[in-house]
DNA sequence: TTGATCTCCATGATTTCCCATGTCATCTCT
DNA sequence: AGAGATGACATGGGAAATCATGGAGATCAA
């Protein structure tokens, strides 16, 4: 049922308006995944600040409501149900992509992947992460900072790339 | 049927005649849910005081029958019934936006959520937090001060977002 | 009349929209 | 094969529209 997914590390640039196009080939993917109704023309994406980590996580409007099915499936008055609440819808805002493919970085978001206003004033990088259901958005420089160089975590990686036996 | 849905947290400014601008993305939202009979031109949400927190909760008309409709599903003479009701619908108001996309909040509002008259002489400032099917509304000051903040709350909900057994 | 409330207008800031440009990779035609 | 056309993508800038917010006058109730 997967039908395609979020893949790759792409680097963008973020302009002075906090602009950022969207690469392609996760754009698409965001298209297939936000049913047409007429309420909307173009597609979205769901950005989500309140999860932890110095990046924000992006779904899929499809990807977005799978997410509060999970959520609503806990109890109306449970602790866990206001954390997810809070950290997953409160701290999500729907990013509207314009007819150029891009979008603007609401400034929570901003705030979530350490971007500082000389970050602003100058421009940036970004890097998009795809984790198959979800793509990432990280500062390039603080993604290059904190993830594990390939060299390092490969080797252990690869070997459990078998299934396990059951 | 998930329609459109009340996402992120906006801080806005309330001025010293109770008046503030709804975000203009909650207000899109609002304008959906409110059936266009002849009987009102602007649209209108149903602020709620009753349900318990230092805070509002806020509905889209068709979002407080739906509500309305949940609360009439409990037997007639339950307590819980009872309960529901006083919060919910005694405890609540319809307040009407303006054509410059503003609300007045009503005394009790402002009340429940812990304005002093010092707040109304200066102005202060409010968070919308989005919910989903209703919003809330905040004093920034108290928001920012019972809401645990990113980084502590992260870890341990992030563990959570597995459903929840049967 | 005196507050209080409602309407309307003004303004600065941001956000959105639209168009232009540069760079690739691909395609087409001789 | 190679020159040039074509099209998709990423990026930049300026003009126009929207948004949040402050304040002045009109309206209403006591």
């Amino acid at each position: 049922m997967v039908t395609e997914a979020f893949k790759g590390e792409i680097y963008l640039k973020v302009d002075s308006k906090a602009r950022v196009s969207i690469p392609a080939a996760m754009r698409r993917i965001l298209d297939a995944g936000d049913p047409a109704d007429d309420s909307h023309t173009r597609s979205r994406v769901v950005m989500v600040y309140g999860a932890g980590g110095s990046y924000a996580q992006c779904f899929s409007i499809r990807g977005a409501q799978k997410l509060y099915e999970t959520i609503a499936a806990h109890p109306e008055d449970s602790e866990k149900r206001d954390g997810l609440e809070l950290a997953y819808v409160a701290r999500s805002s729907d990013v509207e992509i314009d007819d150029d493919g891009r979008i603007v970085l609401p400034p929570r978001i901003r705030l979530r992947m350490g971007v500082t206003p000389e970050d602003m004033a100058k421009g940036f990088n970004a890097v998009f992460v795809g984790k198959l259901d979800r793509f990432e958005l990280w500062k390039a420089e603080t993604y290059d900072a904190e993830t594990p160089d390939l060299a390092s975590i490969s080797p252990s990686i690869r070997r459990h790339l078998t299934p396990p036996k059951p």
